[in-house]
DNA sequence: TAGGCCATCTGGTCCT
DNA sequence: AGGACCAGATGGCCTA
């Protein structure tokens, strides 16, 4: 994905040009500030580095060249008033910590749509390489939760007899259940549950076989998709 | 073209 | 103070 482009032309640029990082006239540099102004062109790099560009952005009035076009920053002026200097690297410095920022929740973005992508790997999906939209993930990995555990607890009770004792390593009745905890607590109670309940049954804890909201089209009952190998 | 989905940026809040 | 988390805003891509 590339993102690049954006990053460089976004508002983001657009505030660094503001701030007169970026800027095309600015004077001969600040001696104070000129390490802080190393280290965060060290970090917008940084960023760019860390931000490969995902997607590619149509950028209207050409933005995002403007960086491309200056070779060198020209510094800034020399004569600037010190308030004035030190309400700019104050800017600077909340600039930086933006960037920062924004590079931590990217990445904290990705390592969550890398744990989503790992939940998709789990889940069966008909056909195999359909992919699951967020949404869909979580309802589905709720449903096909509720449905692994309906089927321990009936193999658990078919074997334990009629009495139905004790099915250990089964959730007891009136135990928090998925659906208990799931669309604020909405849903309705498990359906009585299919033997097939590892194959997808329409028995739902948090809707019907025919509710959209919790059985994606792609996904609604048809043929049994295939068990996801930890299924096995 | 509208609507859905997604990635990213951003400011606020809470926690360590 | 700095990081994590969250929700709103924005804009791009894709599909019906």
């Amino acid at each position: 994905m590339l993102v690049k482009a954006e990053v460089l032309a976004t508002p983001a640029e657009d505030e660094l040009l503001l701030l007169g990082l970026g800027s095309p006239a600015p004077s001969p540099s600040l001696p104070s500030s000129a390490e802080e102004e190393e280290e965060e062109e060290e970090e917008e790099e940084e960023e760019l580095r860390a931000a490969p560009p995902a997607r590619p952005v149509d950028a209207p009035g050409g933005r995002g060249l403007r960086r491309a076009e200056g070779k060198r920053r020209p510094g800034r002026s020399r004569g600037a008033p010190r308030a004035a200097r030190t309400a700019e690297t104050a800017q600077r410095i909340k600039r930086s910590r933006r960037l920062k920022a924004n590079n931590r929740e990217r990445n904290r973005m990705h390592n969550l749509n890398a744990a989503l992508d790992a939940l998709r790997d789990v889940l069966p999906t008909f056909p195999e390489d359909a992919k699951l939209t967020k949404i869909e993930t979580l309802r589905f990995a709720h449903n096909y939760i509720w449905a692994l555990t309906e089927t321990l607890r009936l193999a658990g009770a078919a074997r334990l007899g009629p009495d139905g004792a004790a099915a250990a390593a089964v959730p007891a009745e009136g135990s928090p259940s998925p659906a208990s905890s799931w669309s604020g607590g909405s849903a309705s109670p498990a359906p009585s549950a299919s033997p097939y309940a590892c194959t997808l049954s329409p028995a739902s804890p948090a809707g019907s076989a025919s509710d959209p909201e919790h059985w994606p089209g792609r996904f609604a009952p048809g043929p049994p998709p295939p068990l996801p190998r930890r299924c096995l």
